[in-house]
RNA sequence: GGAGGGGUUCCCGAGCGGUCAAAGGGGGCAGACUGUAAAUCUGUUGGCUCAGCCUUCGAAGGUUCGAAUCCUUCCCCCUCCA
């Protein structure tokens, strides 16, 4: 009855325990944050043996089973010594959502912390699934796969502008700001529309739940050097060539039944590699292609930390980075926790 | 040696006497982002003392009120015939 109660009640993750501590007692978490090829692994790793870390993988490609060298996951060897969540959950042809990751996420950070008495570490390049964990999400359906067929039916017979249009009559305030041709949001408008008869930004103005019971020490991983960066990346998208990314994308094809619009082969490097061998150009294209899609990945992380608050950041290039990162986050642990 | 085609702003590529700092695409840069996010979308992209000026379309000359666009010579590339 009275809004406290409503608020109790979307509760998506209610800890008994977690509220009858007090606020000063919020364990930390670590957030580990930076652009692809920034050296988050190795930074993740040598906090977590130093430590005593568990790390939550946030990422949101890693999440795929049998896609290990275009996703550049941990090597067996660092899996088996330092324990990593959220990696190899589902097949390629499954999805996964920034809501199921902040659900896993909650879940797991509680193991570790109050059955373990660890410190979560989460690391990881997709901002989004941050953000929803420690900002919270609005109560919204999930995905119906159904529904999204019958929009891109409708989107291929009339063009997404003609979806758009329609939006602006149910939906008038989200129209407003979608651009006629965003082909991916006006789906997801509609989509909530058709599922629950009410508009998406009518969910939008209800205030968010936000649940994260933790002490957060939010670490960026920075180029100081915007080139040396993208050089790192084309090393590493070579390696992945060198490593069998083709092979790896080619055997995924026989295996499964995929196509090119699913989110896992839409995956940096996958998309690439798919195209070139369904021949539509050649290896240097594939490189190319491949390595200038990573460098703009880079690029839309970097936007994203630089509009996050409370960021310590670092020189992901510096020689002592590792030295650097473990000695900032052992200041702030001797710190007392206070929840901001 | 002969016959053609071509050299355009970071790249590809249109332009073919004025409305051209030059279409379009790529790349770069900046931004947005609430259940697809390694996705999707937007803006911008020669320089400056910026409603104006300066430098640019292989090079150097020339024609013209005016040239990336026409002429001449030169340099380089490609195709074909020898």
């Amino acid at each position: 009855m009275s809004s406290e109660e409503k608020k109790r009640g979307m509760k998506t993750a209610p800890s008994p325990l977690a509220s009858r501590l007090s606020p000063l007692a919020a364990p930390p978490a670590i957030l580990l944050m930076g652009p692809t090829a920034s050296g988050k692994t190795a930074v993740a790793a040598a906090l977590a043996e130093a430590l005593g870390c568990e790390i939550i993988s946030v990422d949101s490609a890693q999440i795929y089973k049998h896609m290990n060298i275009g996703t550049a996951k941990p090597e067996a060897e660092l899996l088996a010594r330092a324990p990593h969540h959220l990696i190899d959950i589902i097949e390629p042809h499954e999805r996964y959502s920034a809501g199921r990751f902040r659900d896993d996420a909650l879940v797991l950070m509680r193991e570790i912390t109050e059955e373990r008495g660890k410190i979560p570490l989460l690391a990881g390049g997709t901002m989004l699934y941050f953000q929803a964990l420690t900002e919270g999400l609005n109560e919204l359906p999930e995905a119906d796969t159904a529904i999204r067929m019958m929009i891109d039916t409708m989107a291929e017979e009339s063009g997404w502008p003609a979806l758009h249009e329609q939006l602006s009559r149910v939906d008038p305030q989200t129209a407003a700001r979608l651009q006629p041709n965003d082909a991916q949001r006006i789906q997801r408008a509609l989509e909530v529309y058709y599922l629950t008869n009410k508009p998406l930004s009518e969910f939008h103005k209800q205030p968010k739940y936000v649940y994260f019971p933790y002490t957060p020490i939010r670490i960026a991983l920075i180029p100081g050097d915007r080139a040396l960066l993208h050089e790192r990346i084309a090393q590493r998208f070579e390696i992945m060539l060198e490593l069998g990314l083709i092979g790896e994308v080619r055997k995924l094809r026989q295996q499964y039944a995929l196509d090119p619009a699913m989110p896992s082969m839409r995956c940096v490097g996958y998309r690439q590699a798919w195209q070139y061998l369904d021949g539509e150009f050649g290896l240097a294209a594939l490189r190319e292609k491949g390595v200038a899609a990573t460098r703009q990945l880079a690029k839309r992380q970097l936007t994203w930390l630089r509009s996050m608050r409370d960021v310590t950041e670092f020189d992901c290039l510096a020689q002592d980075l590792d030295d650097q990162v473990l000695e900032f986050v052992r200041r702030k642990l001797a710190q007392p926790a206070v929840v901001g």
